[in-house]
DNA sequence: CAAAAAATCTTGTATATACAAGAACACAAA
DNA sequence: TTTGTGTTCTTGTATATACAAGATTTTTTG
């Protein structure tokens, strides 16, 4: 990118507060300063910054009060990208590994492929790859990702064991995700899951097929995943 | 809609054209009036058409173009409320029946309630009332439903086997769903929830709990529900 | 001292305006 | 015909301002 078209002021303030909320400057319940402050901060006008925090709101980052101000609230994983949460507590990142088991890597889009795709699409073809995660060491997560390979020079070198997906794809290509659709069946495990989830054949497997839009139209991600909810369970925000 | 003094101009224009899309008057792919032509039609200005326009956008009901105007997109169920999709198509509300095993009705909250409660919600006590859902004359979802009992008069007189909860509960109560939680499990059958959803004890059945927070601080909505995903699939956009 | 009232914070709604930038279309030039 | 190239739509970003209304603090009053 040698183009550095200047980035809007409310979005520069989003991504301010984003991360200082993020890196725990500001804790859940604190007060953000108020509109006026991030004005004069900012020099800008208050229009411009109730932009920054209405996407902070609609994110879930903060909860806005009349009158009162703007309350940070738990960090969530806005958008309806899942989480997954221990049954009884919060599984921190140490507890959470991930082994990619397929690397990234440019194929054909496969020809069963549930999902209608553009012209363009097909024309670009798709990266593929598939990870197992491993909660406190039990293996919980199967993922297989496919990601039009449009305008993602180089995407297949990135490590992804160590760095989550889209934080790769925002921080190094910047694409983000904007919208999506997920579809969710409770199924038995066939044997391929059993064997990589570590279940017998028939037990109960959360599975779900999200198909996820970004800032780059054609730019589609598609995500197919069988999650053991026996010991853990999955969780979203809205 | 009712229109009172103070409901504010974005709100009317948001819930005008919401109404608009829903009732099919603008279809799937159309094209809305654009922003300026909507400030003629209300006397109004940018502003604050934007205003509704964003809310419409954030629920998923438009898709804005920057330089071409805003298509109307499919009527979502926004906030991750799931809706119940045919694995083939799409499940018309003629297809979808309710009906009603326990009626609306206060009681306490359970012992083993797994939320954390407020002294307010204690206090208030709950409404609860359970639902089976039918798809094509199947059973499909079974939902338990626990309604925090303030500011609420006259609810349990409603009939929730033709009208949606929470369209009761907007249009008579003005309660407006605004943020939520939910967790999700693979489970197996057990005998209570194989003879609701007519299948057999240790079938896979898709488990969800959701907290739901709505505009009145205090008033949350607690839903259990157990889905038979065989023939259909659970789907949620975001 | 305690309760009521006022002042002053905060966010919510709204107007009026300006220019930038993407998209579509008409039209002239090659 | 095809290719640019403006013109004119559209939405995106931004400023400046005003008043309403909820929440909190300070001041006044009984």
């Amino acid at each position: 990118m040698v183009r550095t078209p200047t980035t809007p002021i409310y979005r520069v303030l989003f991504n301010n507060l984003k991360g200082q909320i993020d890196d725990g400057h500001y804790k859940k319940g604190d007060l953000l300063p108020s509109e006026n402050d991030l004005c004069k901060l900012y020099s800008t006008t208050r229009p411009t910054v109730r932009q920054a925090l209405s996407e902070l709101a609609r994110l879930g980052y903060i909860v806005r009060h009349h009158g009162k101000g703007s309350i940070v609230s738990e960090p969530k994983n806005g958008l309806g990208i899942l989480s997954i949460k221990g049954s009884t507590a919060g599984v921190g990142k140490k507890n959470l590994q991930t082994k990619v088991l397929a690397k990234t890597a440019k194929t054909n889009w496969p020809i069963d492929f549930p999902y209608e795709l553009t012209e363009a699409q097909r024309h670009a073809g798709c990266l593929y790859l598939s990870r197992l995660r491993f909660v406190n060491g039990l293996p919980t997560l199967y993922e297989e990702t496919y990601i039009t390979d449009i305008d993602l020079p180089r995407f297949t070198m990135h490590n992804l064991e160590k760095n989550s997906l889209f934080e790769t794809l925002n921080k190094y290509h910047k694409v983000e995700i904007k919208e999506g659709e997920q579809k969710i069946w409770a199924v038995a495990a066939d044997k391929a899951v059993s064997d990589l989830l570590s279940v017998k054949p028939g037990k109960p497997i959360l599975h779900m097929k999200r198909s996820m839009h970004t800032n780059k139209s054609n730019l589609i991600i598609y995500s197919f995943l069988y999650c053991n909810t026996e010991e853990y369970f999955i969780q979203d925000y809205f």
